[in-house]
DNA sequence: TTATGGATTAGCT
DNA sequence: GCTAATCCATAAA
């Protein structure tokens, strides 16, 4: 069965390295209807419907906030690599690191329409998907979309994510991000205020609570 | 060396 | 709506 909303979608081209290149909050916005690409062991496909924009060492709520670590050093690297980090004890949240090198930034990846790879996404999560409406199960959350593309620090942290040679990448299909609506980021402490989450108004599988609105 | 708490989720009330 | 689960990076001592 295709449980898929979307078309099988035929061309994805990667992105290039200066698309990540800049602020991470243009990057962010950019970022929304883009796709994110698994290819080993199969093929995985989902659109990119929520992101959060995390800025350098002046944001406090990001990683980079007390200067480069062990852990964050991917943040403060070239651009268009992969950060991935373990979170509660339970969860990888993947990212994508923005800016040039030598400046910190990133986007957290927050929720993901599945397009193409859908029962192995149900499998690495560990749920049975009856129907549509299961679908959002799969990849709406931070930690929810790492399980279901098998995302971990050990073996995804610093990947290319601007090379479709990488195991795991992110695409342009020609989709349109019409649409898009801006507001506080979630879960966190700090700077609470800052309108840096942005997201596909209307979109079924952005995370959270008020997700409803045009 | 020890302590603390987090960019979350699932399950229960 | 509320909270336990569960690891590790970082801070404090």
């Amino acid at each position: 069965m295709n449980l898929s909303q979307l078309p099988i979608l035929a061309d994805i081209r990667p992105l290039n390295r200066e698309f990540f290149a800049r602020d991470s909050r243009r990057v962010a916005r950019a970022l929304l209807g883009k796709v994110l690409v698994r290819e080993e062991p199969v093929r995985l496909t989902a659109r990119i419907v929520e992101v959060e924009a995390y800025l350098g060492e002046e944001d406090p709520a990001a990683h980079a906030a007390s200067g480069r670590t062990a852990r964050n050093a991917v943040l403060f690297g070239p651009p268009g690599h992969a950060y991935v980090y373990f979170i509660y004890g339970n969860h990888y949240c993947l990212n994508v690191s923005c800016e040039r090198e030598g400046k910190a930034g990133g986007v957290l990846f927050r929720a993901l329409e599945p397009i193409s790879g859908i029962e192995e996404m149900a499998q690495a999560r560990g749920i049975k998907i009856r129907g549509p409406k299961d679908l959002p199960k799969l990849t709406s959350g931070p930690g929810r979309l790492s399980e279901a593309f098998g995302i971990t620090r050990a073996r995804d942290n610093g990947c290319d994510l601007a090379a479709a040679a990488s195991s795991l990448w992110i695409g342009d299909d020609g989709y349109g991000s019409h649409r898009v609506r801006v507001t506080p980021r979630i879960g966190i402490t700090k700077a609470i205020d800052q309108p840096l989450r942005y997201l596909l108004a209307g979109n079924r599988f952005v995370s959270g609570r008020n997700t409803s609105g045009s």
